[in-house]
DNA sequence: GTCTATACTGTGATAGAC
DNA sequence: GTCTATCACAGTATAGAC
């Protein structure tokens, strides 16, 4: 009976119910923390009692994989939007996908705990949800290196200038634009060192990025 | 009464139970997740029963609150000891306060949590351990402007770069020393986007340093 | 198959005896 | 100061209604 008319209809309503629960889980995960979530709250909010949520997921861990997976899907879909754009010059696109990969951090405390901070003790996410994690980081990477920029330490330490503005202006200044305003700054700093050259007149100025 | 002996004697037996239970806090944070800390363990580890603590701190977010104050002020002294050494160029003392911050920032996951991400949901440090977190970026902004960086959005995109790099090495490459390597070449990729004139020949080469 | 009812364990917190 | 007893509520699990 697999692949049988009901049985698609159930699977479909199946997965409208887990995604309501997910959605939901991170309006929780957003207004109250996300360690503060609690299955009882998620329940409330799609209108179940709690132990119902067993009918769709194995665990309180199962609903933060599904989180996990879905948050980096969005990434994903994000980064390769700004990727796939007509091509760039070089410099031009690093900013750009810089200043895609900051927006999208910041503009959720929680996504960016779930997606890369170790903040729920004993959550590991599954390899299904693991692997757009690693698609879009081989993606950048592969991204770079079309540029020239081979030295894989090199793009290490782009990586970790880039989140260490996400960090910062979601530490210190939550809501505001602080180390939005210096992502270009810190962008160049890196292409000068490794390089890069300035990008032909012809290019569209880094500087209208909007710093949201 | 206040000030006889005895209730000195009395004071300082109090400080010393609440610097086991923050002792014992750290252990059980190091050892099952800064957000897996439960009262009952450390309780247990202290040879008492969980409402005991109680006689102690007001509440769990209070020991939070112990151990946020207790690592900035350890953090303050290490920072400090670092910057106070005998007068070097530069360059090799932003070399050295970088490896100082990242190798105590890496040592201890659950620390790093505490200090410096919004990992516990609800916990918001107090005025008073919060005063060191203040006292030691102070201290480091005055260091880097007495080398001639008076820029302060130069100084946040340093903080930015040797926080990145600390995030990555815990989040992607936990015990290991990937982007420990690599920290020496990020500081001096910013040292020389700012300006920072090279050190004399007589002064030591950064890289010495062990890098663990 | 899906939800409800109920119960078990563990957690932060309080009250009161000693 | 520390204990016992207790509470409200969390995550989890099972049994059973429909």
């Amino acid at each position: 009976m697999v692949g049988s008319p009901s049985s698609i209809r159930i699977a479909e309503r199946r997965e409208a119910s887990r995604r309501e629960i997910v959605d939901a889980a991170w309006e929780v995960a957003r207004e109250h923390g996300l360690a503060a979530l609690t299955l009882r709250l998620v329940a409330e909010r799609v209108g179940m009692r709690p132990p119902s949520l067993y009918s769709h997921f194995d665990s309180k861990h199962a609903i933060y994989d599904a989180m996990f997976g879905q948050a980096w899907l969005e990434y994903e879909q994000a980064v390769a939007a700004e990727m796939a754009a007509p091509p760039r010059a070089p410099r031009e696109t690093v900013h750009r996908v810089a200043r895609c990969v900051f927006d999208f951090s910041t503009a959720d405390l929680a996504r960016y705990q779930l997606m890369n901070q170790r903040s729920v003790p004993g959550f590991e996410p599954s390899a299904e949800s693991y692997a757009p994690a690693v698609r879009v980081l081989d993606a950048a990477v592969a991204q770079v290196e079309s540029f020239g920029v081979t030295d894989r330490g090199a793009i290490d330490i782009l990586l970790a200038l880039i989140g260490g503005m996400v960090d910062m202006q979601l530490a210190n200044d939550p809501g505001g634009d602080r180390w939005s305003q210096l992502l270009d700054r810190a962008v160049d700093m890196w292409a000068d060192a490794v390089g890069l050259p300035p990008d032909p007149p012809g290019a569209a100025d880094p500087s209208h990025s909007d710093g949201a």
